[in-house]
DNA sequence: GTGGCCTAGTGGCTGAGCCACTTGACCGGT
DNA sequence: ACCGGTCAAGTGGCTCAGCCACTAGGCCAC
């Protein structure tokens, strides 16, 4: 039958640029953390307006793949601007409770540790990392750098190896559990005020109510509903 | 006229416009196939500009909410611009399946008792529904109403109330298999060759043929990933 | 009627430009 | 040597004005 008659495929000029920054990424070997072209410059090499380049970079922001901040460059997220196949999303909530009741296990007893062992010092680490994110969020940011900080920081004052290889294991998992969470609107917030209890708990060496704050807060990030998009609130 | 512009305090525009957008399609009771205002209108309403409108709609586009028909106006794909949750993709994803056995079942039978019992005046519906959907493709769409149309024919010429109910009963999950299934690049022509099969087989009066035609078709659907956004290219 | 044409309306895309923010280098004072 | 402030370049955010391509619907000639 009419297979003459079909292509019929008009594509957008924002989805070819889809396309070349894709193969982009690949050929230029970029990955996660590293910076995109300038759009200027991309608009330049690939001979489109700088519109239909910002087109593409917003399709790209809202996958979650680029994160483009105001005046400081286009960055990868991750190492390809692939969107992530459905079957893969849904294998990977599937393992996420065992991910979450592990991060529970090992980050009650960190916090636990971490309120009998920490130096003055590690306390002191902690307590700038909880006050980076609080200035993260109140310059409306989502906290996210500061989170990671402070559970690192507690990883650390607890002066457990093995426990913190535990922990390197189920961390890039754990990052995606994190990033969602706080995307949620008036989440950062609540999350600041469960890490002010947890430091301090640890900051008066009380062992129970460290592992008790910490095991509440991370049973709250455990409610994440990965991936589901969310506007900024 | 609108009201009064509030201060957009958020930090990308485009992401402002999408809840106006949203929020509009609510409140003028907008449903699947109603447009929207055109571009230059929303601008001047919103008070911001075409490129950001325009943003904000390349976003709808690749979440497969909203269809942008160059010179034509933008549609509404469904009755909402709400992004489906993660759970309920997951587990239509598990239940689809099971629909797509159902239908293999229900239409099957019906292209068969079709090819017994119909009329003249319903072979000459189903046959206007092919041509529709000819000139759909033709035309550059997808198909998908003369499709509708065409599967609507044959269970009407079927003559069972009761295999019709059932139909009833998962159309909604038919149709959206369906727009899936023909978003696939090439998948139109295929599809129509198939429709075309199916027709000849009900015109010849061949109900083992026609159901034989049917189920071919019906499988070839069923094989449709659902959601996975495929590039129109 | 029917078919062809015309035009207003609409989305697609561009180019130039301004503003806001980030970064890093430079320079002065201590 | 160090700190702190300033400044300019670079970059993303957004706008404006305009042209083009395509669509839809009415109008006219046949």
């Amino acid at each position: 039958m009419s297979e003459a008659l079909r292509p019929m495929v008009k594509s957008r000029l924002y989805e070819q640029v889809l396309e070349r920054l894709r193969a982009h990424v690949v050929e230029a070997g970029l990955s996660a953390g590293d910076r995109l072209p300038a759009e200027r410059d991309l608009a330049a090499s690939l001979g489109v307006s700088r519109a239909s380049i910002k087109q593409a970079i917003v399709v790209l922001e809202v996958q979650g793949l680029v994160e483009a901040r105001h005046g400081g460059g286009t960055y990868l997220v991750r190492d390809t601007l692939d969107v992530e196949p459905v079957e893969q999303l849904v294998e990977r909530r599937k393992r996420l409770p065992e991910v979450l009741e592990a991060r529970e296990a090992l980050e009650t007893k960190l916090a636990e540790l971490a309120a009998e062992r920490r130096t003055d010092a590690e306390l002191e680490t902690i307590r700038a990392a909880l006050d980076f994110m609080r200035d993260e969020i109140g310059g409306g940011d989502n906290g996210v750098e500061g989170d990671r900080r402070f559970h690192a920081a507690v990883t650390a004052a607890a002066h457990s190896s093995l426990l913190a290889e535990f922990m390197k294991t189920i961390a890039e998992q754990i990052t995606e559990s994190r990033t969602e969470s706080l995307r949620q609107p008036g989440r950062p917030s609540r999350s600041l005020a469960q890490h002010t209890a947890i430091y301090e708990a640890i900051a008066a060496g009380d062992a129970k109510k460290a592992a008790a704050a910490m095991r509440k807060h991370v049973r709250t990030v455990a409610k994440v509903r990965l991936l589901t998009w969310v506007p900024e609130d």
